[in-house]
RNA sequence: GUCCCCAUCGUCUAGUUGGCCUAGGACACUGGCCUCUCACGCCGGCAACAGGGGUUCGAAUCCCCUUGGGGACGCCA
């Protein structure tokens, strides 16, 4: 009965900022049944929606058991490993409200913790070196395809003693005979044959790790339990298997996240568009929309669509994770999006949308209430860039008239009911919603014509567009003296369109 | 090419131990209602069990094959 203050030395983890014997910390994180996940992003790029999700999916699992998320950065990569995507990557999962419990981790800083599990391995005869020359591997590989086989290691240096001082990698020795296999929550039980494996480098001719070998090393170390990843790495779970097996380690379980596909049914890339996730915020989505997007996708609960982060934390199970790939649907996206954007507090969205309406050059300070526009507005558009592009007339006069909207309301026919209406704006004592209700209502009802008649060329006049909030608030916010002038701007326009015409 | 995985409407999916499925919901598309416009909302429509064999009284649900798709085959992670 292994004591579970004292693990193993090759089991040591010593996470920054903590004591090395997990003896002194709290009990339910001493317990081997306490939920571990982590997120392992590897820091060449930002933070797309597949490695978001597959954080989601972790910490939701993490948090639905109370255990504890870990982030660890896998930058075992020294060539393309970037401050810049690891600071991307922070900023995606704190955009997403996806806080981790430990960590950020980073690889680099336990090389040596790597070199002594790699040393073990040597010792006992679980690894040997290899000095065989790329020249030599790519004559292998080529011979290999070209015979219709998968490209293996041969096994050449297995029982060569190579000098240690002389340049190498390590290479673990793989069992030859025989099959391994995984249960994996989401997948079930998937094995191999060990002769379709062969004996993988962990540790590179300059002295760093191989990914197969650090993931090993540090999930044991951080007793992670489940680990919860994208699903093109189970090919690499059978040799993980192994070097687990080899350390005399338990596995921990596994659960292997479908893919995410574009619209061409390739896996999500650059090309696809928008996938980084920091520039679905810069496009006005809301995270709390791009979190329940993500988690059904490939996760259902019965017909519910909406998901509030806690309904998903209360919610969410592996099992029911599904096992194939899902093509990525901005218009199911663009739906949540404006569904969360209708709910939201306005005094929160006007925070929001006031950066993008500065994107456009204008000060919300500088007219309206931003938040009386937001409630006006909320729920018209999918997006918080559209949110602002449609609203910007409030606190500017519109540039120009949406053409179709200026052709139809425009005619000669509208000179009448838009002086008419601003001869009443002209004289009104006060200022309201329902007051410019009324007026409207007057004008039509002294015209005899319907209030669509008073309404669209003052709406037009008024914003440039064909669609706005109801004509009363509309008018109300723009406030007296800029629909003035925006109307008799109209009438001038009107009358030169009647004179060109001729 | 080899190995692994997957397969319900265009897309996301429900379908928990085979019968309640003449396959349900959502997005998108679409007809209508509401209406000062747009959006919302409401009512309706279109649309799928990849194909073929089995097993069974009975299969979208189990098995096999085919086909299709994805992933992996690196001193990348």
């Amino acid at each position: 009965m292994p004591d579970p203050c004292r693990p193993a030395p090759l089991l040591r983890y010593a996470p920054p900022g903590r004591p090395g014997c997990s003896c002194r910390q709290p009990a339910d994180k001493r317990d081997p049944m306490t939920v571990r996940t982590r997120f392992a992003p590897s820091p060449t790029g930002y933070l797309h929606v597949g490695g978001a999700r597959t954080a989601l999916f972790s910490w939701l699992h993490a948090r639905r058991h109370g255990g504890t998320f870990v982030l660890r950065v896998e930058d075992t990569d020294l060539e393309r490993s970037t401050a810049e995507s690891v600071n991307a990557i922070l900023e995606g999962m704190t955009w997403l409200g996806l806080e981790y419990d430990e960590g950020p981790l980073f690889q680099t800083e336990r090389f040596d913790r790597y070199q002594e599990v790699i040393d073990g391995l040597l010792e006992q005869g679980h690894a040997y070196r290899c000095d065989c020359p790329r020249e030599r591997l790519d004559v292998l590989r080529a011979k290999q395809m070209e015979r219709k086989e998968k490209p293996k290691y041969d096994g050449h240096c297995r029982t060569r003693d190579i000098d240690p001082t002389t340049p190498h990698v390590i290479r673990f020795r793989t069992p030859i005979e025989g099959t391994v296999g995984f249960d994996d929550m989401i997948r079930g039980r998937v094995t191999w044959e060990n002769s379709e494996l062969d004996d993988l480098v962990i540790r590179k001719s300059d002295g760093s790790p191989t990914y197969n070998l650090a993931v090993v090393v540090d999930d044991l170390d951080m007793r992670i339990s489940h680990v919860i990843r994208g699903e093109d790495h189970v090919s690499n779970t059978p040799r993980q298997v192994h070097i687990f097996r080899a350390l005399g380690a338990h596995v921990p379980v596994f659960a292997h996240v479908p893919m995410i596909l574009g619209d061409d049914g390739a896996r999500l890339s650059k090309r696809h568009g928008a996938v980084s996730v920091m520039q679905y915020r810069e496009e006005g989505i809301l995270p709390e929309a791009l979190l329940n997007y993500l988690v059904r996708l490939g996760w259902s609960h019965g017909d519910q669509e909406i998901f509030s982060v806690d309904e998903m934390v209360a919610l969410f199970d592996l099992e029911s994770v599904n096992k194939s790939a899902s093509t990525f649907n901005t218009d199911k996206l663009l739906w949540l999006n404006q569904h969360y954007i209708t709910q939201a507090d306005p005094a929160h969205l006007a925070r929001e949308l006031s950066w993008h309406l500065g994107q456009l050059g204008i000060d919300p300070s500088d007219g309206p209430e931003l938040i009386e526009v937001v409630r006006a507005q909320q729920g018209r558009a999918k997006t918080l860039v559209e949110l602002a592009a449609i609203s910007a007339f409030f606190y500017r006069d519109p540039a120009d008239y949406d053409a179709k909207a200026a052709k139809k309301h425009f005619k000669a026919a509208a000179l009448e009911p838009l002086s008419r209406a601003r001869e009443a704006l002209a004289g009104l004592a006060s200022w309201t919603p329902e007051v410019l209700h009324a007026l409207v209502e007057g004008v039509a009802a002294e015209l005899e014509v319907g209030m669509g008649k008073i309404a669209q060329p003052l709406r037009v006049a008024v914003s440039g567009r064909a669609a706005t909030p109801g004509i009363d608030v509309t008018l109300d916010l723009v406030g007296r003296d800029a629909c003035l002038r925006r109307i008799d701007r109209a009438l001038d326009y009107i009358r030169e369109q009647a004179e060109s015409a001729v």
